[in-house]
DNA sequence: CGAAAATTAGAGCGTTTACTCTAGTAGAGG
DNA sequence: CCTCTACTAGAGTAAACGCTCTAATTTTCG
């Protein structure tokens, strides 16, 4: 592994531990390298969180993406939520520190907004697919479907740092079984009990799963 | 007002529109003070923050007191999340830097710690109460009543900053209006018809209303 | 008024920040 | 062996940081 990637994985267990606000000497020396090497691999800091903001939209995007289906099934809409929980766990400062991040410069703003909306456009997309499927009495608005899409991306974004913030945790598997929790309690009220049933044995099997793209 | 009033009031303001990163010369300019001056009125600029916090904790708690009810009524229920709404807008910064404020000082984490468990405490509190009135069909195990505390936690200090970061919105009344829609959503399953169509009708004449405990 | 106290301004301190620059090493191809 | 390219180290820069200090000003009160 070159010193170009073992600065973006160190860049985001040290921000991820201590916020974004950490710097490039304290990051140099937490990899082990000279603060001079990390500016022949990228132009400046803020390159090395873009390009850490652009990988999380990846890795989501591709978990997200049921734009191929037409009718969602259990297995699929859990893994969409599992390997999310995942995805947003790895990455969590991008949303812990996201004020700070978004502040600090414009382009980072543009390509911090574009990610969340089309997350959230996703989301909408597997909620209505879902909610074909389970045919559930209780109907939601098309603003109220919206909204239940951005709560959901605020429990899963959030759940990260209220964890560690607010709680204490030190950000383990079990950390993460519980935000799964506090989604499948978002969603319960809206699938039929069959649906929602199918889908929680599938996230918890998964869950136990490592996950496919690690190599 | 003196000039210690002015130094939190626009901290506050200046810390909710760029961060809490913002320096302490930076402070100074936009009030139009010394940067030495701000010493004389605090001992350093995390007492600052620090100040902030209570007053953000005492708004709060005052709002979500509901220990000396035996039953809840539609309309404290709603003054409850009006209130709170109107409270973590106005000290959003808190929320949105939490986990910058946190690493920066040990006594602050203690004291946001504390903060955030007695608000879930109370509004699991209230919940209780609305829904021995409610008497919905749909029960709540003690660890889901947790869960959903949590839950409307993270909707209502992370709205915020969604809706400045993830949607560039400039925060003015529309966006509480919002924030209120996204709790109500999560709300309106786990009460009774009747019960949630007062607490609705109460949340938007209480928010038409001007706050009370402004001079 | 006049003295004491409270408050303010602003220069300046040491430290840290993101970043630049130059000297130098390691390995591949000829 | 030599050279070229990829990469690394570390001293050094200007600016910004939180903060201290002193002198001046305003307010308070006998």
């Amino acid at each position: 592994m070159g010193n170009r990637e073992k600065i973006i994985r160190g860049a985001i267990e040290l921000m991820n531990a201590r916020g974004s606000a950490v710097g490039t000497s304290a990051l140099a020396e937490h990899l082990g390298i000279s603060p001079g090497n990390l500016y022949y691999h990228f132009r400046n800091r803020e390159a090395i969180v873009a390009e850490i903001l652009t990988r999380c939209a990846d890795d989501l995007h591709a978990i997200l993406d049921v734009s191929d289906q037409s009718e969602i099934s259990p297995e699929r809409f859990a893994s969409c939520y599992v390997g999310g929980v995942r995805v947003l766990f790895e990455y969590r400062f991008l949303f812990s520190s996201a004020l700070e991040l978004v502040s600090s410069d414009a382009s980072l703003t543009a390509a911090y907004r574009k990610f969340s909306e089309t997350s959230v456009g996703q989301l909408k997309l597997a909620l209505s697919l879902a909610r074909a499927v389970a045919a559930s009495e209780r109907a939601l608005t098309d603003d109220d479907a919206r909204r239940f899409c951005q709560n959901m991306w605020l429990i899963w974004t959030g759940w990260p740092r209220y964890a560690q913030v607010n709680l204490g945790r030190d950000m383990d598997q079990t950390d993460q079984m519980e935000c799964l929790r506090h989604l499948t309690l978002l969603i319960e009220p809206y699938v039929t009990p069959a649906f929602f049933q199918a889908v929680s044995e599938q996230a918890v099997q998964q869950f136990a799963q490592p996950p496919k793209t690690l190599a």
